[in-house]
DNA sequence: CAGGATGATGAGTGGTGACTCATGTTAGGG
DNA sequence: CCCTAACATGAGTCACCACTCATCATCCTG
């Protein structure tokens, strides 16, 4: 089950590498190649592949650390005020979808890829505790579902990157959407 | 500025390339290749590039095409009912985005294509006249504005199709995005 | 600090897709 | 019916990209 610890200069390498494909796929999308990646780390292309066998490999890689970071904030919200932090959360992974294509990626590849799907499921069940709670302090419609608010939210997203919304009409438009889904 | 008239084989292979055109791109997104278009026309590659120099004017023309019918449907609409004509042709896009892949092209790519985003505006145009028709009705909130329409509803399409919406889940959903904008 | 194991390298491979062009084919005016 | 301009053909070019592997470098353990 467990590999045997890795060799020092391999530690840094694979650091440098997740850090170089957050920067390169948040830039250029997932379709950037895995030549610019390892440029941008530094390294030989060999190495990327020696640490993920595939480019599928390397970005389910950058979406466990996504996925865990935006949790660790749901957390957070849910801590503060149980009523709004559903739609605080939602408008934040929002406005973080405008900067990092990873985010829609994420959102967007369910079904397509096992390693993803996973980490999508993980962030459910996230949106879940917020939404109960939002229901229970009586802030959301009392018939939005679940699977309505991750529409929603992939919509958003994959809308204010592929668009191109500047600023203030994201921030209009995520407060329309935000409007359908309240009590 | 006028070309001279097209012998009749040319005109009977173009008219081929475009419907090939439309179904392959409605099926596997504009990723496609120019090779598919051209052996579901039954044609060969370069009878496709001697009528369209490069696959974006291929898309183009058929954005075009699509353009064309989505602006008779939306007159079609209001003038059966001016109140409801706005959230009829919204819900009715959303459903067409469903099944072919060219709609979100032509809401997607604005900004990244000269062509598309003339056919763009012209549907912007559509949407505005169906929006202010819905203010004077007073079944539009009174601060919504068109480039949220257009938001909202890019990115319901982008959705519909990037993450696979149910029918069921994909009703439910633009229902919701549609109670945001009402009075 | 020697030597084997682990890791790094980058030219090479195979595959795909947009676009070209020399050659062969046809429409349609005279 | 013939001839030529217009058109069709498809193998070939070029560029890109994911992925491999023989060779070389580095770590680290005894």
């Amino acid at each position: 089950m467990s590999e045997p610890p890795l060799r020092a200069d391999a530690r840094r390498n694979r650091a440098r590498i997740l850090a170089a494909a957050a920067e390169v796929f948040d830039e250029h999308g997932t379709s950037a190649s895995t030549e610019e990646v390892a440029r941008r780390a530094g390294v030989a292309v060999g190495t990327v592949f020696r640490h993920f066998p595939t480019k599928n490999d390397l970005l389910a890689a950058i979406m466990k650390d996504l996925q865990s970071r935006l949790t660790a904030e749901a957390e957070a919200l849910a801590a503060k005020d149980e009523a709004t932090a559903l739609f605080t959360f939602f408008a934040d992974i929002v406005e973080h979808a405008a900067s990092t294509r990873t985010v829609i990626h994420l959102l967007a590849a369910a079904g397509t890829n096992v390693d993803v799907d996973r980490q999508l499921a993980a962030l459910g069940e996230t949106l879940d505790a917020l939404l109960t709670r939002a229901r229970k302090a009586r802030t959301v419609h009392s018939e939005v579902r679940l699977d309505e608010v991750i529409a929603l939210l992939t919509a958003a997203c994959q809308g204010t990157l592929a668009a191109g919304w500047t600023p203030d009409l994201r921030r209009r438009t995520v407060a329309r959407l935000l409007d359908g889904l309240r009590a």
